[in-house]
DNA sequence: ATCGTAATTAACAAATTGACGAACTCAAAT
DNA sequence: ATTTGAGTTCGTCAATTTGTTAATTACGAT
């Protein structure tokens, strides 16, 4: 457990696009100051310092490897607290699933085979191709930050599909503050739907669907997509 | 989907024993050779094998990130076959189970619980630490083109187990020729051991084990295992 | 107003990286 | 028998990193 999030970690700092921000991000998550953390590593606290600080724009994998160690043994030497609140984390995640098509599927297809329902869209839009879907559930997609990031896979010509909507107004808001948009929303077993959620559909040029499939069963028939 | 697949692509080898091993891992499975990835980073090949050979103790995470990007763009740019690949976990068949444990766990005791009988293997290996293990049908995972990406979870420190052995010499092979080795190599019910398997095991200083238990028990049994 | 703590910045020496190119091994192909 | 291709090894060197010390800023709490 302890080796998976070191590993996340320094792929995230490595990858990121300011990497000491990310250090920082997670010297703060493990509630480290950065004298502490200085200390856990043996050198003066202007060293964590200047790697926050980007001073350094590329410093080394063993230089990384210490900080996130230190920082995961330093956890685990006070009960282990953060790390397994990590892993707590991830399971209640917001995305229930993801996948990416091989071939550009018919919006048309999609909407026909998961027995949907359009609410809005023209129908020049619906012969278009998507490459991929995601299902998120919609209360955890908007308190769980950053999983705006994660929604899109390598395409957003996309389906993103919501559970747990009451009148798909939020889901719908969020897209539209989105600089990123998908070409389907799907909404799973609404409630009612609101108004607006459609009006802004429109004006994003999205479909908009709703669907009386729960998740499994529509899980089960993307399958048969590829 | 590409920036999760870079992100663990970097958190490996920034974490692994031996970086560059773990490189070269990433680049066979692109299925590149030095000198196409070297161009694809305009460099020289030289490079690129000094960074697999270690020669380099600590590279730059500005390395590590040109590494990975160069090569999940390569795949991107020739349909992303290898990415989405990693990510379809279902049509995979030849891998029967994988999964990682939360603790290291000795492979003595995971021997034992199997009832597994040790073929090659020294003493002092035993006590080691293992946090995973993957259950490949031995001929589908050859005929297979790619399973070795997903061979390896997050961990390396893993057990193998190989089940359709006939005498051992492939996977033993197979395992041979890949850069990144298991620790412990399971055979399920073979037929008998070719010499050549304890050899190959022998200098791999790999733990190689049989068991007459069947998937579906092994699997019960580890299921215990965190 | 000042104290203490946390964080930032600058200047600097020693070590290491990142890249090249030339020479080399080892199979496999011509 | 030689050529080609893939990979390895290594001397070289400019550019960068790693770490130190010391000075400076920022900010709550006295």
């Amino acid at each position: 457990m302890q080796k998976q999030l070191t590993r996340r970690m320094a792929g995230e700092i490595v990858i990121s696009e300011k990497p000491g921000d990310t250090l920082k991000k997670w010297r703060t998550i493990f509630k480290l100051s950065q004298k502490n953390l200085a200390s856990l590593l043996n050198v003066k606290p202007s060293v964590v310092c200047d790697f926050e600080k980007g001073r350094r724009a590329s410093p080394g994998i063993g230089t990384v490897r210490k900080f996130v160690e230190a920082m995961v043994e330093y956890d685990r030497a006070q009960g282990g607290k953060i790390v397994s609140s990590m892993f707590a984390k991830d399971n209640n995640n917001a995305v229930y699933d993801i996948r990416e098509f091989n071939a550009g599927t018919a919006i048309s297809r999609l909407i026909k085979d998961i027995g949907g329902e359009i609410l809005s869209g023209k129908e020049d839009i619906l012969e278009r191709p998507i490459y991929g879907y995601t299902i998120v559930d919609s209360l955890k997609a908007i308190t769980t930050f950053n999983v705006f990031g994660d929604l899109y896979g390598w395409s957003n010509e996309r389906a993103i599909f919501f559970s747990g909507v009451h009148y798909g107004r939020s889901p719908m808001i969020a897209i539209r503050a989105h600089p990123v948009k998908p070409r389907v929303v799907i909404y799973i077993k609404p409630k009612t739907i609101d108004k607006l959620a459609t009006k802004l559909a429109e004006m994003e040029r999205i479909v908009l669907v709703k669907t009386e499939l729960d998740e499994e069963e529509i899980v089960k028939i993307l399958k048969k997509f590829n």
